[in-house]
DNA sequence: AGAGGATATGTCATTTTCGACATAAGTCAA
DNA sequence: TTGACTTATGTCGAAAATGACATATCCTCT
């Protein structure tokens, strides 16, 4: 894996291959890394493009801005089931969201 | 909703349709419900398909065979995280994962 | 510049999910 | 039947994820 791209990721809260952990994280744990990171950007995409601002799409999913926005910024502390929920309420279909894992990682 | 299917998943500890909650559960709240059990069913089948003992399985995704049973049988408990772990390590590909959301609800 | 709205970041108490363990209940061959 | 596996279910303390809140930063206006 690329540096800058290890960096990017850890400022987000992963540990992606740290001093005890020669080998980084398997192929397994990546691809659940990745799949996270495109329904993050999903979720961005999808907000703005119904011009919604964090603070509504919260309401709308019974969250809070600060977590839409750690959503939003892949923050490792949110799960593939909260981004799902965000996803489904901003409309994606289940016919998008499959072609969203398969183009994952 | 069919009665016996609400039993089912109250059996599994889901909350469907309180006494409180007349109207049950959301589109979106269904959906997540109805994808966590057929990716329980898939863990199950693929498992056997594998040979492989919940024991066995629980050990390649560190875990529990209490978890990996709970898991199986769609108990609320388990989040979809695991639920994909699980998957990715049978050797599910992302297009099979693609599908099985596709068909999902 | 300053105001107002949106977004980012950090923290915290509560809730959910976790692995682990014990144990009950099945399955099946000897 | 007995015994060895396997799976189901309940419980527990630990760890992770949550909503909420405060506050900082960033943008657009005027």
């Amino acid at each position: 894996m690329k540096e800058a791209k290890r960096n990017a990721l850890e400022k987000k809260g992963w540990r992606v291959g740290s001093a005890g952990d020669l080998l980084g994280l398997s192929d397994e744990e990546m691809t659940l890394i990745e799949l996270k990171l495109v329904m993050a950007r999903s979720v961005k995409v999808r907000r703005q493009g119904s011009r919604l601002s964090q603070e509504q799409l919260a309401k709308m999913i019974h969250s809070s801005q600060s977590r839409v926005a750690k959503m939003e910024a892949g923050d490792r502390s949110v799960s593939i089931e909260l981004l799902l929920r965000a996803l489904l309420r901003l409309g994606t279909t289940k016919r998008e969201l499959a072609r969203m894992i398969a183009d994952a990682a």
